[in-house]
RNA sequence: GCAUGCGUAGCUCAGUUGGAUAGAGCAUCGGUCUUCGAAACCGAGGGUCGUUGGUUCGAGUCCAACCGCGUGCGCCA
């Protein structure tokens, strides 16, 4: 599968590219053969179809290959499947305890339970049957994506939160993971910010990220009293070979923007004051986000940090670049990429002779191509930049940019998020309608975990009664994380969402805390089993034993298929599924209590493994599991 | 206007190469704790999958048109 992620469109090769775990890779591998020993040459390239079983009563995998295969041929589906089973018997019979022909020609299968126990028994290692596709290759995630100088908001939750699990289902992959915050750390609004302070005389080494985002908007406002000088202060973003000519153009400006003028001027320039307090400027800016991703649980520091800055010496060759390959035209003045299939066209220099962001994302992915060697480039970035994110990939594959220094196609991925909304479905404000800090949002979040999990120790009987309060702070905090978290994370991440702090902490249904719940439960049982035994052999005879071996097959497909589609959500659901037949399991197979110590043993270790897989599973949503709660 | 995304149960949402009687959670109603963590489990009711047409053995899924909502649309990022 992890093969097919540089070459999206390269044929699916002979053994089905979902066939992750070794169970379902052995029976696609007796239905192929089966196929081709009925049908011989006409049945060389013909896909099982093979996946988990729908309804439970159909088995535990369904092949739909007949219908299909017998419209080509002219046949019945029900007799070729019939033919290709027998031809296929002795193939099919070792993994088999029961195949049927059903309704329009499903292969109903039903695997006997000792291959089900062997197949458990492989994946019960530390990686949990999780292969590493991704060894040897790079993917580069761009996350977070702050502006200095403003204060987080929701948006930037999501770009955080998804951005991270992508990072974590790639890392767990084995692929080597470049974090991009692509931070917003250059240009006019930062002079603006910085001009402002300087006329306020602050000590920029005692400020708070607030101050920062206060002298911003001040200056935005003031900037707004002069419309005809703001449009012209906009061209001062020009590299410094510009500045001189500007300067002279806009000496009408008022003085304010003189100013601010020059105060970007002494940046480019590379004036060591200037400098030193642009930096403290992003240093303030960026001590609140390290904090706040350490809160949420989102791995993020310096090493991760690669804005706008870092590009800017780019841009000028990126402009040339394009010029050169003959991509880029003239167009009022100024630069733009044309596409054969739209109107709009892709704007990489404006008709002063500066570039804008377009051209920073173009610099920034052929850096994370060419210098990083990343074979994927994920964008978790929101929905609304769909339009411009299309574009600038296009451009990149019109340059030839996405081609990887050892051979090889680099893909370019935004994972589009849709808005955080409020209750009145319109996008999540305060009352007095400012943009919710994300600080805000977490602090709450924390709080309800908090009086959650000290409320339900209050119970005498409640196994977290009588834990110390700063451990039960503990325990909250990570249960209001993992509200949040798993609220973002278990729907399609394209959509917009309610933000409903009440529905995402309760306990009960699809929440972050149900699956905290079913892994401290397991945690619990464990415990006072005294572990589990290791080397007990497994074994599967109840219709609940089933399910949830079959359940924790899935884990490693799972897995790659959320990384692949970069789609957090299949593997929430998974997560929720597994939960619920490890709870059906549970309620009707004694495990401590039951008398046979072999299958007491048994059991166990499918506690153990169910627990496990939880947990790992979470932690590459980025959520803990603890212990008790 | 052009582009793009979305319309699935009262509410919030799943639904992977087209597959069997469209699934969950919440809410509602009814069962299950003197025994392993009941923050759990089992069951019931609840649907013209926006509308109409098309493709085919088969469409929530693919195609077209239409209706409704959202978002974007060269010198902001």
């Amino acid at each position: 599968m992890a093969d097919d992620m540089s070459a999206p469109t390269t044929p699916s090769p002979r053994p089905d590219p979902r066939a992750a775990t070794a169970l379902h890779a052995k029976l696609d591998a007796a239905l192929r053969n089966a196929i081709i020993r009925a049908l011989g040459d006409t049945g060389a390239s013909a896909d099982p179809t093979l996946k988990p079983a729908t309804q439970a009563r159909f088995g535990d995998f369904q092949a739909n290959f007949a219908m299909g295969l017998a419209k080509s041929l002219g046949r019945n589906p029900r007799e070729l499947a019939e033919q290709i089973l027998s031809a296929g018997a002795s193939l099919l019979d070792p993994l088999c305890e029961k195949l049927e022909v059903a309704g329009p020609g499903f292969v109903n299968i039903t695997l006997r339970g000792s291959i089900i126990a062997d197949a458990l028994h492989e994946m019960d290692t530390p990686a949990l049957g999780v292969p590493a596709p991704g060894r040897g290759r790079c993917v580069a995630v761009d996350l977070c994506g702050v502006n200095v100088a403003k204060q987080l908001h929701v948006g930037h939750l999501r770009a955080s939160i998804i951005g991270d699990s992508m990072a974590r289902l790639h890392e767990r992959l084995g692929w080597t993971v470049f974090r991009q915050n692509h931070l917003g750390d250059w240009g006019l609004p930062i002079a603006m910010t910085l001009a402002s302070l300087e006329r306020a005389g602050a000590n920029l080494s005692r400020l708070t990220l607030d101050d920062l985002n206060h002298a911003y908007r001040r200056a935005q406002a003031e900037g707004r009293d002069d419309e005809a000088g703001l449009a012209a202060a906009r061209e001062t973003q020009a590299g410094p070979h510009r500045i001189a000519e500007l300067e002279a153009q806009h000496a009408g400006a008022s003085a304010l923007l003189t100013q601010t003028h020059e105060t970007l001027r002494r940046l480019q320039g590379g004036d060591p004051s200037t400098v030193a307090a642009w930096k403290s400027l992003i240093a303030v800016t960026m001590r609140e986000v390290f904090e706040t991703a350490a809160t949420l649980g989102v791995i993020l520091d310096d090493t991760h940090s690669r804005g706008e800055s870092f590009f800017r010496d780019q841009l000028a060759p990126t402009v040339d670049a394009f010029v050169q390959a003959g991509l880029a035209e003239r167009d009022q003045g100024a630069l733009i990429v044309r596409f054969r299939d739209r109107e709009r066209p892709l704007l990489i220099q404006k008709s002063d002779g500066t570039s804008l962001y377009a051209t920073t994302d173009l610099a920034a992915a052929r850096y994370r191509i060419a210098q990083l060697g990343a074979e994927r480039v994920i964008y978790c970035v929101d929905a609304r930049q769909r339009d411009h994110f299309r574009d600038v990939f296009d451009a990149i594959h019109a340059i030839g940019w996405d081609r990887l220094p050892h051979g090889g196609t680099a893909q370019l991925i935004h994972v589009p998020f849709g808005a955080v909304l409020g209750a009145d479905k319109r996008p999540l404000k305060t009352r007095s309608g400012e943009n919710f800090t994300l600080k805000a949002l977490l602090d709450e979040a924390v709080a309800r975990g908090r009086r959650e999990v000290h409320a339900r120790a209050q119970q005498p009987d409640a196994p977290t009664a009588g834990l110390p309060h700063a451990e039960l702070d503990a325990i909250g905090q990570a249960v209001g994380i993992a509200a949040i978290k798993y609220a973002d994370l278990s729907g399609d991440v394209s959509r917009d969402y309610v933000f409903d702090l009440d529905r995402m902490v309760s306990f009960e249904g699809d929440t972050g805390p149900y699956a905290q719940y079913a892994h401290a439960r397991i945690a619990g049982i464990l415990a006072k089993a005294g572990g589990p035994s290791t080397a007990a052999p497994l074994q599967v005879s109840t219709a609940e034993e089933r399910a949830l071996a079959l359940m924790l097959l899935r884990y490693a497909s799972t897995v790659q298929d959320a990384a692949e589609q970069c789609a957090p959500n299949r593997l929430a659901a998974f997560i929720f599924e597994l939960a619920n037949a490890f709870n059906a399991f549970y309620q009707s197979c004694p495990v401590i209590k039951e008398a046979d110590p072999s299958l007491r043993a048994s059991r166990l270790r499918l506690c153990d493994l169910t627990r496990r897989v939880i947990a790992d599973a979470l932690s590459l949503l980025g959520i803990t599991a603890p212990a008790r709660m």
